[in-house]
DNA sequence: TTGTAGGCGTTATCAA
DNA sequence: TTGATAACGCCTACAA
């Protein structure tokens, strides 16, 4: 109830008429303890709701049990599926999370620089904000523990990363629009020097070109992965002589602006626009229609980089340093 | 690049013929340091690429700079934006986010233990799972710094909180639907034994009584917060022998699962049904129609309880221990 | 089986 | 302005 002061091994030492080592022995559960010796000390550790300093702990074993979970922004919605399948899984280890996040690369060398450069996290999962190569780099030469989630950009070395593999889910949606007999689909990608919005677009190309379908360039236009960005996309494209009857999206977001566009112009989705979309947050199986997307399942993508990591820091050698997940076209109403 | 060993203080002494002692006031900016030597130590550190172990520093402080963020679940929509505003005001701070989550009041006390009771924590944010009362109590009588949010519960003791006026912002709503009109206006409410539950009703009532409208019981239903229980609960408003014209869902959820049932009825929404829900989560303006709806501004919630933790772990006495925030409706097309 | 003593890397106190 | 030195609380040889 009060506590007011802190109780340290001695004086659990103390109280119990043992040495300190003896102490430190039961608290670990080392061997070499009379049983007891270990039940007596037990118990006044109990009474005294005794909880060993972590600083203590840390400083002498130099580690920490935390990791550091490094996310570049907290807007995207499909961020909090991340978190849950990092903390779920970690849940039941002796690990903690702790929450990293900054948008730009100064800030983040800088919580590098706190965190992982002093030794303080023993690990780091991270989801890198653009242009933090170098730095990134460094942190996996140094030989620290290092896990990339969803890995945006193209690397000199590969990371231990968890991926989807963007072509394939790209061409899993082209052809899913080409199966349900659409002749022209259009698509709209995100910032073209992200590594993930050109291996859409070359799923999307190469979908076409397996069903012999010539591409126009026109029908391709590389927006921002914002709302509003997916809205001006398609205007553009109901502009054309030839409006195609479909489109992907190389992210939900900018689905629903393009559902917006087509609502706007008295399209009727699906019936004279289909729209598919990627990422399956949350909102997509809310919106009118609901949103046909292809699912990056982040939740799933969170503990499998927990794992991988945990798994680096036991020592492991990490075999299967790419990890890939697969996605999946998920059917509502869209397309 | 290669850092393998971990520099300490001695060697950055050792190298610039100063005493550890010296090197540690310059790392901390304190006075009393001829410029000359300051400057030397300076650059001797930045070359080497020091940085002071954190468990070294917290051993000897006593103190992390980690504050705790509990949280019961990851699964409500709305926790990003409490993490989110969290992280941002501490992101100016030199404080890290430690994240903790917990389904089960067992596991709350564990980690309690863990984190807060071995001092790990400086202070902790917790959204309290439901009957935490007497854990937190003793939290809060160890005069661990602590601030709740949007406290559910009725307690004995009044915690330093952040919360929502639950009874205003359900007048609001009810008020809303009265100004528009509504004659018979029903409630769907939240578990019974939580307090922003019974707020919220009160609220209701309140609004209602002070337009001299009849309180029927019947149009009162108590549900669970989720959306089939709000189908549910509207499916028995549905067959009553009056049928309201609108109702008030205590969560966006349930207002979700009202929307449902009033579209399977055949039900226009709003033009034979209105729906006003509670929260404005995410995915309220995406659903069809977009759900009008009292805001709590979850974001603004984290963030000053950031604030009140930190003025709290400074030592400052918090004079306004109970921070009420205001709560909007949200007019978009449910009602 | 248990105790003693030294170290982990800082910061703070007190002399010099 | 600087330098020894003693904490901080725990773990671990090594000795008993």
């Amino acid at each position: 109830m009060r506590e007011k002061k802190k109780l340290t091994i001695a004086d659990i030492a103390k109280q119990t008429g043992v040495s300190k080592a003896t102490v430190s022995r039961i608290l670990n559960g080392k061997p070499d303890v009379a049983p007891e010796t270990r039940e007596r000390v037990f118990r006044a550790m109990e009474e005294a709701q005794y909880v060993p300093s972590v600083f203590a702990t840390q400083l002498n074993r130099g580690t920490s049990n935390l990791i550091g979970l490094l996310l570049p922004s907290l807007t995207w919605p499909w961020v909090l599926e991340v978190i849950r399948g990092v903390t779920e899984h970690l849940e039941h280890s002796d690990y903690e999370v702790i929450l990293l996040t900054s948008t730009t690369p100064e800030r983040t060398e800088k919580l590098f620089r706190k965190t992982v450069g002093s030794g303080f996290a023993d690990g780091l999962i991270a989801i890198l904000p653009p242009n933090t190569t170098s730095f990134i780099e460094d942190v996996y030469m140094s030989q620290f523990p290092l896990v990339v989630i969803d890995d945006r950009e193209a690397h000199k070395t590969e990371f231990p990363s968890v991926v989807v593999d963007n072509v394939t889910a790209a061409y899993q949606a082209t052809r899913y629009l080409l199966d349900r007999g659409h002749g022209m689909i259009g698509f709209i990608g995100g910032p073209a020097q992200l590594l993930c919005s050109q291996e859409r677009y070359q799923g999307y190309i190469q979908a076409l070109r397996e069903a012999d379908r010539s591409v126009h360039e026109t029908l391709s236009i590389m927006s921002d992965f914002t709302q509003v960005g997916g809205y001006q996309a398609a205007k553009t494209l109901f502009s054309l002589p030839q409006r195609p009857s479909a489109v992907f999206a190389a992210n939900d977001l900018m689905a629903f602006g393009v559902i917006d566009a087509a609502q706007e112009a008295r399209l009727n989705v699906p019936g004279d626009f289909a729209v598919i979309g990627f990422d399956d947050i949350p909102q997509a199986q809310f919106c009118q229609p609901a949103l046909t997307t292809v699912r990056q399942p982040m939740y799933e993508m969170g503990k499998a980089a927990a794992a991988l990591l945990i798994a680096q820091i036991g020592g492991q050698i990490v075999r299967e340093k790419r990890i890939k997940l697969d996605t999946q076209v998920i059917v509502r109403a869209s397309a």
